[in-house]
Parts: structure tokens; C-alpha cells; sequence
DNA sequence: CCTTCCTGTTAAAGAAAGTTAAAACTGATT
DNA sequence: AATCAGTTTTAACTTTCTTTAACAGGAAGG
């Protein structure tokens, strides 16, 4: 198995650094970065397993950057890290979807005791990124997906497309939060692309009449089972 | 969609604050009550989803609460929490039909990981969008109106607002919440839009002429069966 | 009555999405 | 460096959906 992935976003060099070196000596893995926008795109970039993230940072703050991660992911855990304890900040994390929140100073013991508790809380195991989707199967690992045994080699954009919509199965992904997730901006020719591969992944997907990627005109899409 | 109502019953003030707080900053609606009694009664007169009750309060305790509850709901998730994790206490929960059980203290978060684990497995996933009315039947996932085996697959707009209408069925909807629910704005040329919108409806509905969009001048519009 | 506002309806314009094919890019291989 | 296969983007065209415009009736209130 894989170690677990942690994206670090801390501007702070110093704590950055020491803060990444210490998550790799406890065995996982850990990529850091140095303002929210860095941060964001690493997400869209990789597959991560948890997000720590320092509130304050240049560029992009750290609640916007769980918005935008929120946008996308409602499942992986958020933890938060801020200077001052105010309430009000505590709040706001929540609202967004923080699992946890953590004031500085704070002892790296203390930080790696809340990501294990949190890890093995939220860790149903099934995150190996397989999706079942009515009759079929998608595994975002090897990009196959497959339909009573017929097995369809996916690209890059087209897997990563249909991971978002398989974690949103049954909810509308709104269009630009896709366009942000799988092609890091939402220009309008990005979105023409988009619109190329779900024509694209409809056609993957029509052996099951059950099984229909929506649009939802001027929101976006929606992956449902009928 | 309605947010979850959350029923809570905790008599130490500070912690009920808190809580009830952060569960609302989590998205839910919640009800705070300080002892049994009024916990009970709180059940009595509101429909909720979800019940936290503290074992130890003043009047009633937290299992009579529940055994009460129980008598009248079998079904509504009921979570407990106490500040002793005594084994007795635990299984006298469990026979009443708890859900859960949450010793002090404990962490916000890990409550709401506990609450939200609870809701996902009890219920029912997506909610069932289907309206009947009269011999039509409106599915809104499939957005597909069907009268007598004929289907018609209806636009994004057009099912919003036929949602509306038939979550409203008999009643009479004002035009500017229609508006607001379906176009976010309430101005003319939204107004003009919905009124084309209420032609087409009326297109699709009028295979059944029991089945009727009526207008209220200067008022809304209400989908009723004559 | 008669004026004004609101609604009903149709057609056309405008915007978003669906589809297909070709072009451009990428990385590996010769 | 040229070729090739696979992938992604661009372009063009089509279809579908939504809004706007225009006109016609009705209802409410003086």
C-alpha cells in the first residue's frame, strides 16, 4: 500500500520544513506548499489523503483554499492551523468543513496525534479509489473502467473527470469547480474541452441505460443512477 | 432541501451553547432543550432527525427521554452522551436503542464525525423526488414527466419549477419566492421568463384535465387536482 | 368604462451544451 | 531528427435550452 499522502501549506519556511521532514519521518508521505494558490493546485495536481492548512498565507488564505478544496472533495479531511485561537476563526473553519483545528504553538506530537485520530476516523479503507457506479466499475489507480468484464483504459483528463463526478455520485458538480479541479482554471476553452470529454465519457457509459451523466444548464453536471 | 434538524438535550449551558453552535455552524438545524422534560416536549411539538441527549440532566434523564421517544419513534437515530464511560450505562443505552454513545469529553468534530456516520448509514441516501399529481408522475433526478406510460424529459428549469409547484401541491406559491427558489432573483424580466416557462407546464400537464396550473392575480401560482 | 398593471402566448434571438473531425501537442522509438 | 501512437485542444457546426420581445387578453380599481 501506498503511505498516505499530506499536502502541507505553510508559509512560514522554517515551520514549513520542519513541519514536512517531521510528517516523512513518521512514513508518510508529505508535499509541501508555500501560499494557498500553490496549495490548491497541488490538490488538483495529485491525489492527496488529508490537507493541513496554515490560515494565514499570501495569495489565497487558507479558508479559501478549503472552499475551493470543499468545491471538489467533500470527503478528505481538513485540518487547520491558525495563531490565534479566536472563536470566530474556529467558526468559520467549521462552516467550511474543517475536521480539526489546531493553534499555534502547538507541539509536533500534538499534530501528528490529531492526524492519526482524524485518519483513522474518516478511513473507511475503501478510499482506493474504486467507484461503483450501477453496473459498472471505475478505478481511478489503474484508469480502468469496466462493465460485466469488458475493461476500458481511460486517459488522464477523462479519469480524473469522472473521479470528481463519482465522488459527487447523485449531486450536481458545478461546472467551473470541475474546470478548476481537472484543468486548474475555468476559461472558456477549457470548459469547450471539458464538454469534448463528457461527450467522451457518455459514450463509456451508455452500455448502462441506468447510468447518465446530466447537465444541469448554466450549474454544471451531475453522475446519477436512475 | 431542508437542513437535518438536530434535537439536542444537554444541561450544563456552556457545553449546550457551544454545541448547539457548532452543530449549526455544521449546516443543521438545532434545538437546544436543558432538561428531559423539555426535551421530550421540544419532540413532541417539531419533527427532527436526530437526538443528542445528555444521560445525567435534571427532571428526566436522558434514557427516560429516549424510552419515551422510542414508544412514539422507533426509527430516529438517538445518540447519548455521558461523563462516565461505565459499561452498565453504555448497555442500558444500547437496550433502549441508542445509536451511539459519546463519553466526556470528547471533541467537537469527533461528535459531529458520529452524527454524520449515523445519518449516512440510517438514511434513506437521496431523497425520493417523486411527486404524483393525479395520473401524472414527475421523477425530479430523472427530471422525466410521465402521464400513462408517455414520458416527456423536462429542461432544468422546467423541472425547478414544477418541483416547486408540486412540493406545494393544493397551495398557493407566491411568484417571488418561485422566483427567488428557481431563478435566485426576483426581477421583471425574470418574472416574464417564468411566465413563458408556466405556458410550457401548462403544455405538458394538459393531457389530464383534472390536473391544472392556476393563476392568483398579483399573487403566484398553484398546481392543484380538481 | 377605461386605464393600468398583470398574465398568456408565440416567435425570435441569444447562450449553453452536444458532437464530430481535424489540428496540435506529447513522449517514446527508431 | 523523423516517425508514430496516443492524448488533448481547437474549431466548426448542430442542437437544445433560456431569455427577450412583441402583442393580445383579462383583472382590478378608479
Amino acid at each position: 500500500m501506498e503511505p498516505t499522502k499530506i499536502l502541507l501549506a505553510e508559509d512560514d519556511p522554517n515551520l514549513g520544513m520542519l513541519l514536512s521532514k517531521f510528517i516523512r519521518a513518521k512514513g508518510y508521505a508529505c508535499t509541501l506548499s508555500v501560499d494557498g494558490e500553490e496549495a490548491y493546485k497541488a490538490f488538483t495536481k495529485d491525489t492527496f489523503d488529508f490537507v493541513i492548512l496554515d490560515v494565514m498565507m499570501p495569495k489565497k488564505d487558507g479558508f479559501a483554499v478549503a472552499k475551493d478544496i470543499r468545491g471538489i472533495d467533500q470527503e478528505i479531511p481538513i485540518l487547520f492551523l491558525t495563531a490565534k485561537s479566536m472563536k470566530e476563526d474556529k467558526l468559520k473553519g467549521f462552516e467550511i468543513g474543517a475536521d480539526d483545528y489546531l493553534t499555534k504553538p502547538f507541539s509536533m506530537d500534538e499534530l501528528m496525534a490529531r492526524v492519526k485520530a482524524i485518519l483513522k476516523r474518516t478511513n473507511k479503507q475503501e478510499e482506493n479509489h474504486l467507484y461503483s457506479v450501477n453496473n459498472y466499475l471505475f478505478d481511478f489507480n489503474t484508469r480502468i473502467l469496466s462493465f460485466q468484464g469488458n475493461e476500458q483504459k481511460l486517459t488522464t483528463k477523462e479519469s480524473e473527470l469522472l473521479k470528481i463526478l463519482c465522488k459527487n455520485i447523485g449531486k450536481e458538480v458545478d461546472r467551473n469547480d470541475l474546470l478548476k479541479a481537472v484543468w486548474g482554471d475555468d476559461n472558456y476553452f477549457n470548459g469547450r474541452s471539458m464538454d469534448v470529454y463528457i461527450t467522451k465519457l457518455r459514450k463509456y457509459l451508455n452500455q448502462d441505460d441506468k447510468v447518465e451523466i446530466v447537465n444541469i444548464h448554466g450549474k454544471g453536471f451531475k453522475l446519477m443512477v436512475k
